[in-house]
DNA sequence: TTTTCTGACTGGTATAGACAACTAGTTATA
DNA sequence: TATAACTAGTTGTCTATACCAGTCAGAAAA
């Protein structure tokens, strides 16, 4: 399987047969691959190497290490972009704008009747309902808002910060499936106008996205708002 | 510099260190930093520990390796996103979707007064005008133009694809220094809206950039318009 | 003068080993 | 029974070394 007379490097070789295990499915998203000194053995090297190969699919987002347990296979890659602010902080950052997020509320709800259906719980089952206002260069961008069952995972308002859904969720043994997101054109209403800042009726865009768990249990449903008004400014990314 | 005693692992401490000197400006963007192996003397460290912090800086985009030369201090990572397909590519992936770009013309054409003015040279001056369109799930989702100087740097067809601009800019010496970008909402124009599929003075959104060298010198003009219409779909992320 | 070679530099790959820090289960102890 | 200590396993950090593979300038040869 590791040719070591190949001019191609042994931990790009090792990392090839990691990532093609993955990618047919053998490991599944959450299983704890080798250890470091398995692979060492296994494939002759020192761990070195079976180190250096494993790092390059951390970076990439395919295996994730955890001190003192070992090392697992990644929930795929687009599902954790998915999660908490990445993408609207990269999406804002590669468009040279300095992203920002604000806490507009942190409350527990009781579901109606489409959440329920969506979530896959009972109607008035408590959801947490965490809405966040999204800026660009301190001009709000969105209004998103983000439900999940209270009984699937505990959340504290001060954790809601960059990232730490996702990380909440993987540190609770979860692992996330698959996710549909759907993304319409539409009108604003009042109490996001004001949010906003534009005027009742202007357009905007609509984003929803459900994310679910390797349970099929659904983890959240993602609902935002973005705004789609006529708006022009220059930004200067003089270092 | 480097405490030894400090509970802070070795290659954190160099990493920091040189970030450190890199956002102060000590290190300018372009510029070769100390060896491996100079590094591993200054610190007293051995150069795999070295090696460690200057790898993650790279992977951070803050250095540059090229074998045989030095490690050199990237441009300023905003600055590196806006070259090439990355922010479309990442921002659409970033929402799930499949990304692709294709080509629809390349040429030389007369800069007319306008792009003489924002290139910095003379009206009729040769300009590269490379067309693209940028595909989401096979839905053509944006019209990009980028214009280039002639005389700036040499570019044949077929290297015009994936980051290759900026990698062709990097490997000619240049160092992209700022960019300003504007952004507004418009109507869709005739041969617009053929390519984009969608009927004539539709909304769309355009967004201009201006992309400049270390030297002042004007890299590229790049004219993007993205479709702002109705549309709504779904998708499907399951692995 | 031009070409070729050589040597000294750069980062890239790989080894073998050591000890630290953390996790989880087992065993000994109060 | 509850707690503490031990143990075997994991990844994390770090060393010292070796050789490979590009790059480039200057010396040697043509």
């Amino acid at each position: 399987m590791i040719d070591k007379t190949s001019p191609m490097p042994l931990y790009f070789q090792i990392e090839e047969a990691i990532k093609l295990k993955i990618e047919k499915g053998e490991w599944v998203s959450g299983s704890m691959i080798s250890s470091e000194r398995e692979f060492a053995e296994a494939y002759e090297v020192s761990r070195m190497t079976v180190r250096q190969a494993i790092n390059n699919l951390v970076n990439d987002g395919y295996l994730t290490r955890r001190k003192g347990k070992g090392t697992f296979v990644s929930a795929k890659k687009i599902e954790q972009k998915l999660l908490g602010l990445t993408s609207f902080t990269e999406d804002m950052r590669s468009r040279g704008y300095r992203p920002a997020s604000k806490l507009v509320s942190f409350q527990t709800i009781n579901a109606n009747q489409r959440l329920a259906k969506v979530l896959d719980i009972t109607e008035n089952h408590e959801v947490y309902e965490i809405k966040r206002v999204r800026l660009a260069n301190d001009i709000p961008m969105a209004i998103e808002t983000t439900f999940v069952p209270v009984d699937l995972i505990q959340l504290q308002e001060d954790h809601i910060k960059e990232g730490s859904l996702y990380s909440q969720v993987e540190n609770a043994g979860f692992v996330i499936d698959y996710a549909t997101q759907s993304l319409e054109a539409s009108i604003a209403r009042e109490a996001e106008s004001e949010i906003l800042e534009i005027t009742k009726g202007a357009p905007v865009l609509l984003i929803e996205r459900q994310t679910y768990l390797t349970t099929g249990k659904p983890l959240e449903l993602v609902h935002s708002v973005y705004r789609g008004d006529r708006y022009k400014f220059m930004i200067d990314m003089k270092r």
